[in-house]
DNA sequence: CCCGATAGTTGAGATAATCTCAACTAAAGT
DNA sequence: ACTTTAGTTGAGATTATCTCAACTATCGGG
């Protein structure tokens, strides 16, 4: 026989009473009256069929009943409670949420931001990556790291500043070099196995594979072929595995070619009119620790050496 | 800063929207129209100043904050229930209450239970699912199935009984390896997008992806990517819709092998050194009801056919 | 022993939270 | 093109929750 389920504040007067053991403690806490709670509890034994709690003159004890009911309450209210502290935590002064990608978290923004933490002790990062562009208003972030056209007009609602252009070039591993013999030219590297990586391919125009090869005047390259990924950090994994070449993101890429792990196989590149941006809400003070983050990237951005990187851009987009 | 706590009329009616991703069948969960929890929810946001639905016409769907908010209200509100509930059943002779996780229940002793059922008429099992251990005094529970070490020291107020030891094995819908190309290797697994079951991952040690690719002999695998889910169900699901492969309990991936909607790309696993066990309180009197039951879902695991699903164990751990 | 303080209860009425209803928007289905 | 459906919104109705005041009875201090 299923009980129905008693109202939600009857519960929590009775929770609340049981871990003080005192009506009017637990009124305090509540905020309300001691009587309020004791039409509460009644009300809540009448419809159970159960006594919660003995009555002394000035005290209250735990039935059996009462003491069966009561753990699960407390849990319960306890995850509740929990749960919208945990909301909470995103409108703290010294907690900081930064949206990107995750290629752009896995592949150049994680592997730093230990020395954001060294720099600023004080200041909690916490990543939120997704491949769709977090929401200021509902998703409680506070700056976002964005993929975005140089030319894109003006939102009302965001301040958008420009960090790092993005270039495409093709990264492999020397691995796959040494399986298929030297590759000097784009039609050479037209034979390799070929990687996509088809981010962003639904919401907006992306440079890819196309775009490469006719800049670089190969028209007969089979585009259909190749692994395709819908986030760059896997298609940059799959390029270290020797899966492939991979035309990438050169932000992305640079610790993979700076170890070695990737490298540029012809030194021919396309820059599609994209950067990567600070992007944070129009209208809200920016807090001191979404300024010191900003100023920490930008001098992380700012100290890459890309001086054995170099590309020639054989295209603007 | 602390918010307050906002009504808990509120939390459930969001909680019942989210569950259910539909205004109009949370209202008729609660028995109310649509337009009071549309308030209730618009309130909720407003008070707590985050957007917790994005409204599309005829739909809703989360929003970060919302999959952010809705877990531990869920786990909140699903222990108030079954505390509520608990306290209705016991004492009855012929009721006997079971308590287990989620992935338990819906994966493998839910769609079992009918033979029970049919075997035992007079009998009346009622399943209590939880994430948490619940508790032989205060739950109004009679016996437990409970995913321990196989070496956990005896527990004074307790007799436990191994039931079906757990080995890890990777599974994956046959569609993803039609996508992603064949997988023969754990290397090649490594490429294919993860699915982590963190079930019990704050409580104890479990055996993860990490430690399946450690014993494989694959070092550069990246853990950090993947979908993470709380519940094995919802891990299982997932991998049954190829969102990607998954390391799953055997036991609770059986049915899906079974019936081919899940297969095991690589015949490797590892075995955590812990088991399914039976527990029941020490000193209590076996009921009919649960000795009927145990003898019952012994003679299951003895039933269950691994044949066509052996995998070579790589570690006991 | 008497008196004041304290904790809990109870009934009546006030307050405000919650709900229904109707009208609306706009996408989806036929 | 029309109908159906899901969600939203404002206004007003309903009812759950609360306060208040009066009460009971114990405890502690003088």
């Amino acid at each position: 026989m299923a009980r129905p389920m008693p109202p939600l504040s009857a519960l929590r007067a009775f929770e609340a009473a049981a871990r003080h053991l005192s009506m009017s403690a637990a009124a305090r806490e509540l905020n309300v009256t001691a009587g309020a709670l004791s039409h509460q509890i009644r009300g809540l034994e009448e419809m159970l069929g159960v006594r919660l709690f003995e009555r002394r003159v000035r005290a209250i004890a735990l039935t059996a009943a009462g003491k069966q009911l009561y753990p699960g309450l407390q849990t319960g209210f306890a995850q509740i409670r929990d749960a919208v502290a945990g909301l909470a935590v995103a409108g703290q002064p010294n907690v900081l949420v930064v949206s990107t990608s995750p290629g752009m978290t896995s592949k150049w923004l994680a592997p730093r931001l230990y020395k954001f933490g060294a720099a600023h002790p004080d200041i909690d990062v916490r990543i939120s990556s997704s491949l769709t562009n977090a929401n200021f208003e509902t998703d409680g972030i506070d700056l976002a790291v964005r993929n975005m056209s140089v030319t894109a007009p003006p939102d009302r609602m965001l301040e958008v500043e420009r960090l790092a252009d993005i270039t495409f070039i093709p990264v492999c591993s020397p691995r796959l070099i040494d399986k298929h013999g030297p590759v000097k030219t784009a039609h050479d590297l037209a034979r390799l196995p070929l990687i996509h990586d088809e981010t962003l391919k639904s919401r907006a125009a992306q440079a890819d594979w196309k775009d490469w090869f006719t800049a670089a005047g190969v028209t007969d390259a089979d585009l259909r072929r190749g692994l395709r990924f819908n986030s760059a950090d896997h298609a940059l994994d799959a390029a270290g595995e020797s899966a492939g070449v991979l035309l990438a993101h050169s932000l992305l890429a640079y610790d993979d070619l700076r170890t070695g792990r990737l490298v540029i196989p012809v030194k021919l590149s396309i820059a599609p009119g994209r950067a990567f941006h600070l992007v944070s809400a129009r209208g809200r003070k920016p807090s001191p620790a979404a300024e010191a983050f900003k100023s920490w990237i930008k001098d992380e951005v700012a100290a890459l050496d890309w001086r054995k990187f170099k590309t020639r851009v054989m295209a603007q987009l």
